[in-house]
DNA sequence: CCATTGACCGGCT
DNA sequence: TAGCCGGCCAATG
């Protein structure tokens, strides 16, 4: 697949801590993973997901609300429609981050994924 | 080794 | 609201 899984484990592992309902940016989960300004990296392992394991990749969207795909791509729709299934509101293609956004408790913070 | 490529970010017009 | 710009840095070829 590709040279440091353990990257993409790391960052993938961030990802499923995100709950149900909620939202997370990209730089948000670099942090949780452990990459502080590595936003573009948590794209960049998002975009090669494996699909045979199930992660709540539609929960991760960029810092301004909004999907960070083309507006009438596919994969736009795939993810605008899993987020409304969870009952995450759209306003003029943006979501509030103060209302749907997610941050991690304290205890959610200190738990660490197995290395 | 070097250059390019990102499902990004924040500040500033 | 809408772009533009510079910064970011692992992964890739």
């Amino acid at each position: 697949m590709v040279k440091s899984d353990d990257t993409y484990r790391k960052i993938w592992g961030a990802v499923a801590t995100v709950p149900f309902g909620r939202v997370a940016t990209y730089g948000q989960i670099a942090v949780l993973a452990g990459f502080p300004r590595h936003a573009r990296l948590v794209g960049y392992a998002l975009h090669h997901t494996p699909d045979d394991v199930d992660i709540p990749w539609h929960r991760i969207i960029n810092a301004q609300g909004r999907i960070s795909f083309p507006k009438d791509s596919e994969p736009y729709k795939r993810q605008l429609d899993r987020l409304a299934e969870e009952g995450v509101e759209f306003i003029r293609g943006r979501v509030d981050l103060s209302r749907h956004g997610w941050q991690p408790t304290l205890d959610e913070w200190l738990w660490k994924p197995p290395d």
